[in-house]
DNA sequence: ATGTCC
């Protein structure tokens, strides 16, 4: 048996699979308060990633039968990761990459290249976005009928844009040297309106018991009620615009590799596609129960899934072992051991160089929250979880467009 | 994380 039980007071367990890596007392303070809540199915799973987070813990499966709380997924809803193989190896890339990121930052819309066009939005979508929000539209007009407010945000325009923070675009080589192309995105600013509207529609629904709940990010919609219904349906579209957003950033990576890149090349274009911010109906145990991964990623047996390191460490794709346990999951990455202001405040240019010098990315002040000294071990977090998922590919970023 | 406001 490879996780630890910690037993919260008149909570249901948290199993947790973070054998030699540190676990926060903040983030099991974290952890104990939701494993309260009445209606989690059997136990909570955690991942060796684990640290806390706003709503709910980053790197906790949380299983629930009869409610739904919109603040345990949170805003950025269906964040996740998609990679493709191409059919190029290290010897078809140029000696300088500066190009290639270059060609990249100009054909995918991103939040923090200076002097950048506008905040991460289309000025003018192509015929690829056109024909993915034709797909997505049928959905967002149910939603707006009952939620329109929800039309004034940015839907159309970013559709295919990376966003800011930790999203990320980039090139990294597999142990036979092929490229791949990795991205890191999710439903931008329509998914995060939604995910404010229902939290704060959860907590007002709630508000003469509110104070009786651990804490308010714990407000839950009961299953049957409408808020519930919509909420399940607005988030379900939210985590299938966040696919497609991902699905139209590889396709416009790979045309700009090609524009760039005078030999002709192949990529699988949907290769991986995985949410690690969601929620979802599973059969777990014979029964059928909503599944929230925050910051955690879906390893049923034989699903392959990606777990990225920090800029300049290594990255994995990975095949699920179906552990039912851990309701078959995975951790999403690597997990932050301080936060963006500890790391801003303790690291240096000279650091963030010295930490990137095999990647070409951007290495000034404004990215250095994003240092990889700022993120656990990966090696030992990919241990912690040997009996949840076996590595199929070893990568390492050549590239890096930060978000 | 995003959008908006300070």
């Amino acid at each position: 048996m490879t996780y630890q039980v910690l037993q919260s007071e008149k909570g249901k367990a948290i199993k947790m699979w973070t054998d030699g890596v540190p676990v926060e007392l903040d983030a099991q303070k974290q952890l104990m308060d939701t494993a309260k809540m009445p209606f989690i199915f059997k136990h909570m799973a955690v991942m060796p990633d684990v640290h806390l987070g706003k709503g709910s813990t980053i790197g906790s499966v949380i299983p629930t039968k009869g409610a739904i709380i919109p603040a345990a997924v949170g805003v950025d809803i269906g964040c996740g990761m998609m990679a493709a193989c191409t059919t190029l190896t290290a010897s078809d890339l140029p000696d300088h990459l500066y190009q290639i990121r270059s060609a990249i930052e100009t054909a995918v819309p991103h939040g923090r290249t200076p002097g950048g066009r506008d905040k991460g939005a289309w000025s003018d979508p192509g015929s690829e976005v056109d024909a993915m929000w034709a797909a997505l539209l049928p959905g967002f007009k149910a939603i707006t009928q009952k939620y329109p407010h929800l039309e004034k945000t940015n839907h159309y325009k970013h559709l295919g844009t990376l966003g800011t923070g930790n999203h990320f675009i980039e090139l990294c080589l597999d142990e036979q040297n092929r490229v791949w192309i990795m991205l890191h995105s999710g439903s931008r600013g329509v998914g995060n309106a939604i995910g404010n509207h229902f939290i704060e529609l959860a907590q007002a629904d709630m508000r003469q018991h509110i104070a009786n709940l651990p804490n308010r990010d714990l407000a839950y919609f009961e299953e049957g009620s409408q808020h519930y219904n919509d909420y399940v349906e607005a988030v379900g579209w939210a985590q299938d615009y966040a696919r497609r957003n991902r699905m139209v950033m590889m396709q416009n990576v790979i045309a700009a590799l090609k524009q760039v890149i005078k030999k002709p090349f192949d990529a699988t274009v949907e290769a991986v596609n995985c949410h690690h911010n969601y929620v979802q109906k599973e059969t777990h145990f014979g029964q059928e129960v909503l599944v929230t991964r925050k910051g955690a990623v879906s390893a049923q047996k034989g699903q392959l899934g990606i777990i990225p390191g920090s800029m300049g460490a290594k990255s994995f794709i990975v095949r699920g072992l179906g552990n039912e346990e851990a309701f078959c999951s995975c951790s999403h990455g690597a997990g932050r051991v301080m936060s963006r202001t500890q790391a801003k405040k303790k690291f240096t240019v000279e650091d963030q160089i010295a930490a990137t010098k095999h990647v070409e990315c951007r290495k000034d002040a404004d990215v250095i929250d994003e240092i990889p000294m700022a993120y656990k071990d990966i090696d030992a977090v990919m241990h912690a979880q040997r009996d949840l998922v076996e590595i199929v590919h070893t990568l390492r970023q050549v590239v890096c467009v930060k978000g």
